[in-house]
DNA sequence: GAGTCGTGGCC
DNA sequence: TGGCCAAGACT
């Protein structure tokens, strides 16, 4: 009996699910086409229009794409047109949009479908991808608004309405997570216009469901919203932070005596841990040079921990090599110089390090 | 998988 | 002000 009534339940709620996701559809549908901007390439459905302005509206704005996808549509009315263009036409066309590499793989792409498909657009997802600068997200917008092919677009829009909605954590910055996201937005997507429907998520996200301040007060889709439920829409998307390289300003002071240098050994919770270096005077502040000793320089004995010979002072070169700092070894050949100033910028993974060689001093 | 590519707008 | 984001793709 345990078995029946578990199988009965998990028809049920299957069919309860089912019954949402359409509801959910539907609204989002219907939202659309009350709400949906008039736009230029939206007047039909010829492919090749919607490519050109998929292509100009990669991570752009609508508002800063339209006025470029109106003069390629003047200057190249068919693909055609620009199949035969220079590259330096349509670069020109394209300047002050960005990312020109969407250019150059547009001609590209416009010379595969006049060369390779007699002039006429693939019209499945899997042929669309084989075109320049066709990725993904442009193949599943082209096969489902003029092809009525049932593929999901994932796009930035996309990801934090269904993140919102179905309450999905999984960090949008990780490939593996996308999988995550397509099954969703599968499930959700209608048999029938599914480019509508995948053009109204985006429209939704970009005008309602925002990434900052979403407009929850006016949102139709409130009721099937987690992040609505939970009040956690500012949780998500959960995208892990790009880490930022942190400047920090490292100011090496050489100081011999005789066979000696100084040197203190790095201790441990920070870069080379375990490593020697010379007297390090570090700071925030990128801008700052010490002044370059000259003469005596008695002053600054305090901090220095050890003194090493040359001899322990090759192993550190040795070990520092590994890290990346090849300028050292420039250093050990400028050892016999009384003074000199090196301002260098090192970048490892997770810094940038301006590391300033500023004095070496015989005393 | 992480970096890179660009410009403009937002708070 | 600066960080984040915008209908991603490529290396």
């Amino acid at each position: 009996m345990a078995f029946l009534n578990a199988k009965v339940s998990s028809t049920i709620s299957k069919k309860a699910s089912n019954y949402i996701e359409i509801q959910l559809a539907a609204t989002l549908i219907h939202w659309y086409s009350r709400e949906k901007r008039i736009l230029p390439w939206r007047e039909s459905r010829n492919p090749y229009s919607v490519w050109l302005s998929e292509i100009i509206l990669q991570q752009t704005r609508v508002a800063q794409g339209t006025p470029y996808f109106n003069n390629f549509i003047k200057k190249f009315p068919t693909i055609r047109d620009l199949a035969n263009a220079s590259e330096q036409e349509v670069l020109k066309l394209w300047e002050g949009l960005g990312y020109y590499s969407r250019a150059r793989n547009l001609l590209a792409a416009a010379r595969q479908v006049s060369d390779e498909y007699g002039g006429n657009f693939p019209s499945t997802y899997k042929e669309l991808l084989k075109l320049k600068g066709i990725g993904p997200y442009t193949a599943a917008a082209i096969a489902s608004i003029c092809f009525d092919e049932r593929v999901p677009v994932i796009d930035g829009n996309v990801f934090r309405l269904i993140a919102r909605i179905f309450g999905i954590t999984a960090d949008i910055s990780q490939a593996p997570s996308r999988k995550e996201f397509e099954v969703a937005a599968q499930k959700i997507l209608p048999i029938e216009a599914p480019g509508d429907f995948n053009q109204a998520m985006m429209e939704f996200g970009a005008l309602v469901c925002k990434p900052f301040n979403p407009d929850c007060q006016r949102c139709e889709l409130s009721s099937f919203c987690y992040a609505f439920k939970e009040n956690a829409q500012h949780l998500l998307p959960v995208k892990r932070k790009k880490i930022k390289a942190q400047e920090r300003v490292l100011n090496y002071h050489v100081f011999t005596h005789k066979e000696l240098v100084c040197m203190n050994k790095r201790a441990k919770g920070d870069i080379w841990q375990g490593l020697w270096d010379f007297f390090l005077d570090e700071r925030s502040d990128s801008n700052y040079f010490a002044h370059e000793y000259k003469g005596e320089v008695k002053a600054v004995y305090g901090p220095i921990s050890h003194k090493l010979t040359h001899q322990n002072l090759n192993v550190w070169f040795h070990q520092i090599e590994i890290a990346n700092l090849t300028k050292f070894q420039e250093l050990a050949n400028k050892l016999e110089l009384t003074i000199f100033s090196i301002h260098e910028l090192v970048t490892l993974p997770k810094s940038k390090l301006i590391v300033n060689y500023l004095t070496r001093v015989k005393f």
